[in-house]
DNA sequence: TATGAATGAGCCTTCATTCAT
DNA sequence: AATGAATGAAGGCTCATTCAT
C-alpha cells in the first residue's frame, strides 16, 4: 500500500531532522537517521535514492510546514500590527523549536552555496515568506499604518532581519535571551516599515 | 626561528581560505589545504594541532581583517552619511570577494551551532562590526540625521540587515545581482535609522 | 500443479540468461533477474534454493540446448565434410547468439575453476561435444575423407580450437570479424583433421 | 625514492595475483589483497587509483612476464622442432603455475568481455604471442618441416589451441592430467602445422 | 623542518536472503 | 503462490593523523 510507504518517509524524514539538528549536515550518517528512526541500516537507503535525497526531501518539508503555520497564524489575524506580530511570533516560536530548525537550516544555507538542488527549495521557502510580507504589508498600507514601500524589497529585508537576528541568537547560545531577540527584531522590522 | 613559521602558518591558513572556499568547510581534506599552499601533506598537522584547528584560525583571521578593512574605510569618512555608504561598500566590496568570504563564513555559522570555539571567535566579530556601527550612529545622532535609537540594538539590526541580504544574494547565485542588493540593502538600512 | 511451476522456473531462467549476458556473472542480481522476468523481487529465491542455484540451472540449460541443437545439425547431413560445416555452422550460429553465450559461458568457466557444481556440468557438455565430434570423425574415416586419429584427442582439439577461436573472435568485440573466424576455424579444423 | 614504491606496487600486485587465483576476480576485495601483501587496507588504494587499477596492472604484469618467458625459451632454440616444444613446455610449464594463472586469466577473459582495457591489455599479449608463432613457423617453413601455411591464422590456431586445452585440462580439476595434455596439445598443433 | 608512506576507522551503498502478509 | 519491506553483512573508498626518515 502507498500510504504506508508514505508513513515510513515520514518517519525517516522525522528522524533525519532530528539527527541532523544533532550532529549537523556533514557529520549526520545513515546510520544515524536510522538510528533515529528505529530502523536498521538499509532502510533509508531503501525509501530514497541516497543520503542526499534525504535531506532534500528534509529541507523541502521543514520549510513548507513553517510557511505554511506562518500562513495559518497571520490569516487569521485581520490587523497589520496583529498581522505582524503573529507573524514573527510563529517565526521566533520558541527557544527549543528555533534552535532546532535554524540549525539544520543554517547547514543547509552553507550547503546551497554548492548544491543546486537545496538553492531552488530555497528559492520556493523565500517566495512564500515574501508572500506572506505581502499580504501584510498591503494590509499596513490600507490601514495607513505603514509608510509607501516596495513590496519586493520590503520582503527581502523583513527576511534579512528575520533570518539576521535568528542567527544573532544562535550564536549566542542562550535559550534564556530568545524573547529579548524576538523583541528586538519585532521593533527592528517595526521601525523600518512604519512611517 | 619565530618569524619563519609564522609565516608558514599564514600561507596555510590563506590557502585554507581558497580550498574552504572552493570544496566546503566538511569536503576540504588536509590534502587540499596542503595542495593550495604547495607544502607537502604533514605540514598543515605540523604547524596546526589538526584540521579544526586550521580552521579555527581561518575563521579568527578573516573576521579580523574584515573589521580591519572595515573600521579603516569608516574612519576616512567625516559625516555619517559618507561613513555608513563607506561601511556598505566596504562589506559589499564586490561579488567575487563577497562569494568567496560568505562561502567560508556560512560554513562557519552552520558548525558555529555545534562548536564553541568558533561561536566565540564569531563573538569577536560581532563586537567589532557592533563598534563600527556605534561610531557612525553617534556621528549621525551629533548631526540630527538619524533618529534617537540603541546603539546595541541598532549595531545588531544593522548586522542582521548585512548578513540578511548577503545570504539572498547568495542563494541567487548570480554574481550580476550584487550591486542591486548592495543598494537595496542601503536603502534599508537608511529607512531603519532615519527618523 | 507441477507443470506451472516449471514455466516458472523456464522463464527465470531465461531472464537469468539475458541478465547475465548483459550484466555479467558476478554483477547480476536477484532483482536485475527478476526484472527481466518481470517479476516481484521474491520470485527466483522462491523457486530456487539460492542465486546459485538459478545460474548452475541456467548453465546446465544453455549448455543443453546448444547440444541438442548441434546434434540435430549434424545428423540432418550424411557426408563427414557437410557434417563439419553444419556443425561449426550451428556452432558459430551468428555475432548476437556467440555473444551472448560466450558471455555467460565465460563468466561459467571462470568461476567453474573455484565451483564443482559448474565443473560437471560442463563436464557433461563436453562429453555431448566429444559425441558429436565422434560422428563426423567416423563418418570422415569411412569416407577415407580423414585421417588416422584418436577420437577422443580429435574430439578435445575441435572443442579447443572452437572454444579458442570464439575467445579471439569476442576478444576483437568486432561483430563484423566473425565470419572471417568462423572461416579460419572451419580451415584449421580441416588442416588438423584430413590427412 | 622511486624505487621503493615501485617494490611496493610490485609486493601488492604480487598479492592480487594469488588472492585472485584463490578468491576469484569478483571475490577478491581489496582487504584480501592487503591481507595476501601483509599491509593494511589502505595501502592498494595508496599505491593504485582503485580496485581495478590494481587488477589491470596485475594482467598486464603477467602476461608481459608469460610472453617474455615464451620468448626467452623459444630463442634459446635453432631448430623449428625445438622450438616448439620449448615454446609448449613454456607455456605448460606446470600444473601448480598453470592452474593460478589460467585461473587468474579466465576471469579477466569473462571481464574483458565487458571491459575495454582488459581488453587492450589482452590485444596486446595477443600480438606477443602471435610474433612467437611467426618465428617458430618461418624456421619450420625453411626447413621445410611445416607446410605453406598463413602465418597470422597458423598463430590464431595454435592460440587458440593452448587456450582450448588448457581450459579443458583446467576443467577436469586434475593435475595428474597436466602433462597428458600438454602432450595432446603437442601432438595437434604438430598434426596442424606440419605438411 | 619537512616529507609522504602507512594506518585504520568510518562512511555510503549494494544486495542476497528472510518473512510477514 | 507471490510480494516487497526489512535486515545487516560486506565492500570500496576517503582521509585525518601518526611517525620514521
Amino acid at each position: 500500500m502507498k500510504r504506508k510507504a508514505e508513513l515510513k518517509r515520514q518517519q525517516i524524514i522525522k528522524a533525519a531532522y532530528q539527527a541532523v539538528s544533532d550532529k549537523g549536515y556533514e557529520s549526520v550518517t545513515l546510520q544515524d537517521i536510522a538510528d533515529y528512526a528505529d530502523v536498521s541500516k538499509g532502510v533509508p537507503n531503501y525509501y530514497f535514492q541516497n543520503k542526499e535525497d534525504v535531506l532534500a526531501h528534509l529541507l523541502a518539508q521543514i520549510t513548507d510546514r513553517i510557511y505554511e503555520k506562518e500562513k495559518l497564524a497571520v490569516e487569521r489575524e485581520t490587523t497589520s500590527a496583529n498581522m505582524l506580530l503573529a507573524y514573527l511570533n510563529t517565526v521566533f516560536v520558541g527557544p527549543k523549536e528555533n534552535e532546532k530548525f535554524y540549525r539544520v537550516y543554517l547547514d543547509f544555507l552553507a550547503q546551497a552555496t554548492k548544491n543546486k538542488r537545496y538553492r531552488e527549495i530555497n528559492e520556493r521557502f523565500y517566495q512564500n515568506c515574501s508572500s506572506i510580507s505581502k499580504v501584510i504589508l498591503e494590509q499596513g498600507k490600507k490601514e495607513g499604518a505603514f509608510r509607501t514601500i516596495d513590496n519586493e524589497e520590503a520582503g527581502r529585508t523583513i527576511r534579512a532581519m528575520i533570518d539576521g537576528y535568528m542567527i544573532q541568537w544562535m550564536m549566542t547560545g542562550d535559550h534564556m535571551q530568545h524573547s529579548a531577540y524576538r523583541a528586538a527584531c519585532y521593533r527592528s522590522v517595526l521601525s523600518y516599515i512604519q512611517n
